[in-house]
DNA sequence: TAGATTGTTAATCGATTAACAATC
DNA sequence: TAGATTGTTAATCGATTAACAATC
């Protein structure tokens, strides 16, 4: 029975859900069970069906789940049956990675878009896109319409560069400066910190020192 | 009242808490309430205050919490009072940028070792790191006594390197490969995956074919 | 058919929030 | 002192799990 609001923890695994079918599809299954999808994620059965069922229904009783369609399915309702075009703004070590990584294409994103202020990359290309001002960045950004950015920019540029992403009708950022960035209530953030994960785990591990 | 089973939910918080108060001390904040703090981190003050009770008595009443104070506490309890070397295995364009980021030294993190299984890169350097073979990996991880590794290696290796990794002694991987890694239970794993993050904000943007 | 597995409901579990006495 | 804010308890809220009828 497919539910108008739903939460967003459930969202956040149905990407994860995505790749582990698009894994197994590549290893040659075809259907899976919700146990197998499970053991395969670290999630119980009991929730991956739950979580589904909040969409619809897609599997059948004694069988389980067609893989190529619940993938399809999947892609509908994350949208990503498309794609979607995106900028990376900040053209240093992880903004060049960003802009040479070839998992986005498969996954419904293409790089479209580079920004930096620094007059030695402006110019140059990645991947066959050329590095552009940011003073253009505004008007590039509206004129092809994209509603994505990747962040990559030090943290004393973030927020600014933030308020004029928004402000060029970007809706939806993945930042990568170590810092909360503010928007307004319709524009989406995730983040991505690799500190903040090592911290995450050193908690657990032993110290000498301790 | 420090408890000794802290939920794992709120374990992931603090390295948020701490790299906040750390932006607020470079702005010359000296003190700071859970209100202030939870503020700029889109968490509400009680949370704060409740999760970091669970570990101390840090603050004052009628003022907040000492930043520097709390800072100190939070990098003892997160064991980042310290430096911890990582390696980085595989150094492809994601591989270099974190070999080449500058955002570790200060947050706990030094990369020590790289690895990679392409001849042409082995040899060569990264920020004064030789790049070794992943035929030594093993010998070297364990004679440098690492326990981090950061894994950025296509997905038809990563279990098999991450196999490895464990019979190498690490304890702790953040895993750059777009997929699920198995790891016996005394291994923490950790995932940075910027697709998944992408497909999480698509869910809820507009798209013209709906 | 018998066995397996879904979709869903109810029960449980855990996390967040509200409220306030204590106190700086 | 008066005002502010902590640490903590109890209440609320939400998420996960267990269980099972339905059914492929």
């Amino acid at each position: 029975m497919p539910l108008e609001n739903i939460p967003d923890i459930v969202v956040g695994r149905l990407p994860r859900y995505l790749r582990t079918l698009t894994y197994l599809e590549s290893q040659g299954k075809t259907v899976v069970s919700s146990q197998e999808l499970g053991d395969d994620l670290g999630i119980s059965a009991a929730q991956i069906r739950k979580d589904l069922s909040m969409f619809g229904e897609f599997g059948k009783q004694g069988t389980g789940y067609d893989i190529a369609f619940l993938r399809k399915q999947l892609r509908k309702i994350l949208k990503v049956n498309r794609t979607w075009d995106v900028a990376v703004v900040g053209v240093g070590d992880i903004g060049s990675a960003l802009a040479r990584y070839q998992g986005f294409a498969h996954r419904g994103f293409q790089v479209r878009l580079l920004f930096d202020n620094n007059p030695s990359k402006i110019g140059h290309s990645i991947s066959g896109i050329t590095i552009q001002s940011i003073d253009e960045m505004e008007t590039a950004l509206k004129e092809a319409g994209i509603q994505i950015a990747m962040l990559a920019v030090p943290i004393q540029a973030a927020q600014e560069i933030t308020d004029r992403l928004v402000e060029a009708g970007v809706k939806a950022i993945l930042n990568y400066a170590p810092i909360n960035i503010s928007v307004p209530p319709h524009v989406h953030v995730q983040y991505i910190d690799p500190a903040i994960h090592l911290q995450h785990m050193t908690y657990y591990l032993e110290s000498p020192e301790d």
